[in-house]
DNA sequence: GGCTGTGAAATGGTTCACAGCG
DNA sequence: CGCTGTGAACCATTTCACAGCC
C-alpha cells in the first residue's frame, strides 16, 4: 500500500543505494536470522541457503539474493550464508548496531502496546520517552518508562537524545504532535493516525493506517464472494502461499 | 497478491481490474471525501477538483485521476468531482456499502486499541467478535463487545457471520490464531505479528510489522546523520540544499 | 553438484502532457 | 477557460535464467 506524502529523496550518489523495498525486507531477514541463530545454537551448520532464508522470511529466494547483493558479497557459493556474519552485516546496513532512541507521543492503548513491544531492543530501537497530555497518565510508568507531559517534548527529547518519533495520539492531536517532535529536532516520524500530516521537507514521515489495511482486505473479500456470478473454473490455483506485505509505505 | 488471474474476459465492463496500489489509495480518498462532506455540509459547492482531493489525501493529482478512472467516469470536466457521488462510488468499489464483520483475536493493548478504533463503521467495518485465551479477559467487555474464549472461534464466527480476521496476539500464538480463523471459514486475515504465518492459498493474508516500520526509519536516520560526517568524496555538492519543494500543502 | 551473484526481461506503478469535453 | 481522462514515457521492483565459484 502506499499513502505517500511527497518525499525529497535526494538522488545524490552515495556509497550504495539500497532500494526502499529492499530495506523493508532486510529488516525481516534480520529477524529471521536472529530466530535461526537461537534455534540452531545447539546444532546445525551455522549457515543457511538463500532458499531457506527466503522461506523463513516469506519471500522469493531470487529476491532475497538480489537484496543481499546490495550489501556486498557475503555468501559462499555452493553453501549459503553464514548466519552470524550475515546478521551482523544486515544489522550494520540498517543501522541496528547503534541504538536509536525513540519518543512515543500518545500513551493510549496503541501507545502502550508499542511501549511494551518486545524485540525492539534486539533491533537497535530503544524507547527513550513517552508523552501524553492526559494528567492521569503523566507520571505513570508504562513499559518501565515514566510518561511525561506533552509540553516537555523538546526538553526531554534533547535530554534523551531522541532521533525517532512515533505518533499514537488520537487523530486531532496528530499534527500538533508532529510539530512538537519536529521542533524538538526529530527528523523521522512514524504516525498511526489517518489523515494528512504536514512536515518540513527534511523530515521523513511514514504512516500506518489500520483502517486502510482492513479496507483493503474488505475489498478483496468483496471480490471473492462476488465471484458467484460466473462459474469460472479457475479456483485460484495460485502457486505460492507466501505473503509479505510491507504494509504502508511512504517515501516515493 | 493475487486478484487478477487470467480471466476469460467477460463481455460486459463490470469488474474492472483495479491495481493493488490503487485500492489502498481509494480507501484514503474515501476518508478524505467523508471529511470534506462533513466540513462542507453547510456551505461549499459540493464538488472538488482532483487537485483539491489529491491534496486532502496526500497524493499527486495525476495519480488520483488515474485511480478514479479505474472506477469509471464520474468527474465533470472543467468542474471536478461531485463529493457525494464519488463517495458512493468509491464505497461501492471497495465494498464499503455492505458491512464486513471482523473478528479480533488477542485483546491485549493492541487488540483493545483496534477494538476502540473510531471510523471503522463509516467504512463498512464492524467488529463482530473478540477472542482471547486469558481467562481474566474472557467475559470482559471491550469497545462494547464481550470477549469470548479462543476455543469458540469457529462457533462465534459462524454466528456473527465474520469474514475478516485480525490477529493481535503475541507472536507465539499467531499461527494458531490463523489456523483457528481459517477453520472458522475466514478467508481474509490481517496480522500484526512479525514472523511468517502459513495459510492456504485461497486465504488473503496481510501483515503489519510495527518493528519493521521503525527499523526503516532508523535506516534513513542512520543515512542522514552519516551524511554529515561524510564530507568527502562528493565534490562539494552535498549541502542541505533541498530545492525540491515538497509542498504538502493542504488547501481550502 | 549446489548455490550465489547478477545482467536482462518482465511486471507493476507513477508521472507527464495533452486532447477533448463541459 | 478549467479540469478530467488517458496514452505514453518513465521509474521501481520482481522474476528469470544462467555464468561462475566453491
Amino acid at each position: 500500500m502506499k499513502i505517500s506524502q511527497l518525499e525529497p529523496d535526494r538522488g545524490g550518489a552515495r556509497p550504495r543505494d539500497i532500494p526502499e523495498a529492499t530495506v523493508a525486507r532486510l529488516a525481516a531477514y534480520l529477524r529471521a536470522l536472529t530466530l535461526m541463530a537461537d534455534l540452531s545454537a545447539t546444532a546445525k551448520s551455522g549457515s543457511a541457503s538463500s532458499e531457506e532464508l527466503a522461506a523463513a522470511a516469506g519471500v522469493n529466494s531470487a529476491t532475497l539474493r538480489k537484496d543481499l547483493s546490495y550489501l556486498g558479497t557475503y555468501g559462499i557459493r555452493g553453501v549459503g550464508y553464514d548466519i552470524e556474519l550475515l546478521t551482523a552485516e544486515i544489522g550494520r546496513a540498517l543501522g541496528a548496531h547503534r541504538p536509536h532512541r525513540v519518543a512515543l507521543v500518545g500513551v493510549g492503548n496503541l501507545g502502550a502496546a508499542l511501549a511494551g513491544y518486545p524485540g525492539f531492543l534486539s533491533r537497535g530501537l530503544v524507547i527513550g520517552a513517552l508523552f501524553d497530555v492526559d494528567p492521569h497518565r503523566v507520571g505513570q510508568t508504562v513499559g518501565g518508562i515514566t510518561v511525561e507531559h506533552f509540553d516537555s517534548i523538546a526538553h526531554v527529547c534533547a535530554r534523551e537524545d531522541v532521533s525517532i518519533g512515533v505518533i499514537a495520539t488520537p487523530e486531532p492531536a496528530a499534527q500538533a504532535a508532529a510539530d512538537a517532535l519536529v521542533s524538538a529536532g526529530v527528523r523521522s516520524i512514524l504516525a498511526f493516525t489517518p489523515g494528512v500530516i504536514t512536515v518540513p521537507a527534511d523530515v521523513d514521515l511514514r504512516k500506518v493506517d489500520l483502517a486502510i489495511e482492513l479496507q483493503i482486505l474488505a475489498f478483496h473479500e468483496t471480490r471473492k464472494t462476488a465471484e458467484h456470478s460466473e462459474s469460472s473454473l479457475s479456483p485460484a490455483a495460485d502457486g505460492d502461499t507466501e505473503n509479505i506485505s510491507p504494509a504502508v509505505a511512504v517515501s516515493s
